[in-house]
DNA sequence: CGGCAAACCTGCGAGC
DNA sequence: TGCTCGCAGGTTTGCC
């Protein structure tokens, strides 16, 4: 994060940082999917949860979507009742009846900045400033983030929420959900994983990761796993996401102690990114087995990168 | 309607 | 050195 200009500006200004690059940027953080944008709401809580927004400022007319209505007037003087999460989205409750949804797209941070706040950079594309005096400054180069209100009473049956399938975190997320969910589907497994509407929240990383804990292989039909393979992927999804948000939390309470260098989200992909490498899994020669391990492979599925085992996942 | 591909956008790395 | 090109991702839109 050396060329980053938030932390070369030298001024301290920075004193907390919810920030997520894409790991072309970056090696060592992921992009947000469930696990990042969790550990992004619960960094902003302590700074906007009860807080009121005495003054918010859009530098530009639209970010993925054309600003809503009157976007300025309706969250100025508002307070944060509450922050919360469904899937990919940051839901930021609104004294007044109205919720923002937030999405980080493929490269949208948060910066926590001390007042006064200094001057934005370029793709600085929205702050809030609160009444203790504390500035969060929203900026995404690719812009594939958004912001969005709606009537919280009415949240549930808003577009980009309504067709969402189960959190994969929640106690009901089980074998048997996902086998439901999956039913069906003639896509491959890889594919009806990415669709939110089957589990909420699980991205192009991750997917891949679970699949990989689960032994099942991203080609197969999705609709062709019985019970006992739908358990081990609700729990393989559930197991990466839970280690993820661990790591995430851990290390955002090590940033904001030291208020520089962001390290979280040292993961530990397994497959992910890691074509040609050796599989931890496959024993480093089984002749008496027969079917040798000849790495990890990356394949291309729906248009995006797959990374698989072949010989482990089946 | 399900499934797939393209579009959106920018920064970066590879290649010339 | 400097340029072009391709690639990455989440979600929506459009096409078959």
């Amino acid at each position: 994060m050396a060329d980053d200009p938030y932390l070369e500006r030298g001024d301290n200004s920075v004193r907390g940082l919810a920030s997520l690059r894409s790991a072309a940027e970056r090696g060592d953080e992921t992009l947000p999917e469930l696990p990042e944008v969790e550990t992004v709401m619960r960094g902003l809580v302590p700074r906007l949860e009860g807080r009121v927004l005495t003054r918010v400022v859009q530098r530009r007319p639209d970010l993925r979507f054309p600003r809503p209505e009157n976007f300025v007037q309706r969250l100025e003087g508002r307070r944060v009742v509450r922050l919360g999460r469904r899937a990919k989205y940051i839901l930021m409750e609104l004294s007044g009846g109205e919720t923002l949804i937030c999405h980080l797209g493929m490269s949208g941070r948060f910066l926590l900045l001390e007042p006064p706040a200094p001057p934005p950079l370029p793709h600085d594309h929205v702050d809030f400033e609160t009444a203790e005096g504390g500035t969060i400054r929203f900026n995404d180069p690719r812009r594939f983030g958004f912001m969005l209100l709606t009537e919280t009473a009415k949240l549930a049956q808003h577009p980009m929420l309504r067709d969402l399938g189960p959190e994969p975190l929640d106690p009901g997320f089980d074998g048997p959900t996902l086998l439901a969910r999956l039913a069906g589907r003639r896509s491959p497994l890889k594919a009806a994983l990415l669709d939110q509407s089957v589990v909420a929240g699980v991205g192009n990383i991750y997917a891949s990761e679970a699949l990989y804990e689960a032994g099942l292989s991203p080609r197969r039909l999705a609709s062709s796993l019985g019970p006992a393979r739908a358990h081990r992927l609700a729990v393989a999804v559930r197991e990466v996401l839970t280690r993820a948000v661990a790591a995430g939390g851990s290390s955002l309470r090590d940033y904001v102690q030291v208020s520089g260098e962001l390290g979280y989200f040292q993961h530990a992909w397994r497959v992910y990114d890691r074509a040609g490498e050796a599989c931890d899994d496959c024993p480093g020669s089984a002749p008496a087995t027969g079917r040798r391990c000849a790495g990890i492979q990356r394949i291309v599925q729906s248009n995006r990168a797959t990374y698989y085992c072949p010989r482990k996942q089946r």
